[in-house]
DNA sequence: TAGTTTGTTCATTCTTAACTGAACAAAGAG
DNA sequence: CTCTTTGTTCAGTTAAGAATGAACAAACTA
């Protein structure tokens, strides 16, 4: 369940520490091997790895997690806590739940955590419309080839947003 | 047709340099400016942004352009060049085309320069699928939870997958 | 042969942004 | 009130990778 790098990690220690380094897989724990890759596959996306790994931990462990128990766990500071907290909330793929004489935080998955990274994704294919749109209105009419070229990509992206438009429809049931 | 950030850029000093600084653009020429904010879109994918920039230049000037022209017209390394080619080329996204004597490369857009995009897109997904199998298998069965939210999670990607299977299968006609 | 041109590779520099620790503010608890 | 707990913010550090220049290899010219 934990990361298990510190050398007084209780759980590290106890056990028989075999062979480090190489390609020998950190922990023994699928789930903390899952919880890494999905770190690893987060940064692939451009995404901050902690973002990932938080992800990875909500999937793991589902139910409202408080925010020191995730820093804790997942062994990063608050502060990257707090700020890649706020930006999966802000994403809508978790959400902050209240608890009752609790002053800490809970997070917890949000209802469908992955609609919106569509939603994310649509948003950066609009504004390429809109760039080409823009790009088409100033050029010099007389360019065809470039004007050509342009109404090719534009017939790329509304087909993909429509494609995507479609798919975000059939997940929201 | 030039960056024109060099002080002795002909282009730049021959015109009467109105107000630089602030939000200005920083080239009247129409062209120029789509170019740069397609290496800036780029960026934003996680991409190197000359990458974007030389997509841009091959949309406004098409037809094969040869790699040192490339390097001029960028105002960017030939090494830049060399390597970001490359990787556009194993994209799909541009194309190497000979011109019988003469010893340079030259490249074209490809065919459909963007289908290769939703691939790649497709490949990352389906590299999800498969770490969210292995986490399924791995993962001891009592976790109950856990196994429910891969399972939502694995549902996700396999309805996204068959959507840009479709829209790939769209765009090739 | 030596000299040019063209593209790739490598080591280095530079830029961007992730991550951290520390200072801070807000909210209890005593 | 003081002391603790909890989360945010900010300045600084660090790490990743984009871009470069120089060295190099390959192919042609003379």
């Amino acid at each position: 369940m934990e990361n298990s790098f510190k050398d007084d990690d209780p759980l590290q220690s106890e056990e028989s520490n075999q062979e480090w380094g190489g390609a020998a897989e950190q922990t023994l724990d699928p789930t903390v091997l899952f919880i890494e890759q999905m770190g690893i596959h987060a940064q692939g996306d451009g995404a901050p790895r902690i973002a990932g790994r938080i992800i990875g931990y909500f999937i793991v462990h589902g139910g409202p997690v408080c925010f020191s128990q995730l820093a804790q766990e997942l062994q990063v500071s608050r502060a990257s806590i707090s700020t890649n907290a706020r930006t999966l909330t802000d994403l809508g793929m978790i959400e902050k739940v209240a608890r009752p004489g609790d002053r800490q935080d809970y997070y917890q998955l949000a209802n469908n955590p992955y609609l919106r990274m569509i939603e994310t994704y649509l948003l950066r294919m609009r504004a390429m419309q809109d760039l080409l749109q823009k790009a088409d209105k100033s050029i010099p009419a007389d360019m065809h080839g470039t004007h050509a070229r342009l109404a090719q990509m534009r017939h790329f992206f509304e087909t993909a947003v429509q494609s995507n438009e479609r798919l975000l429809k059939e997940l929201e049931q």
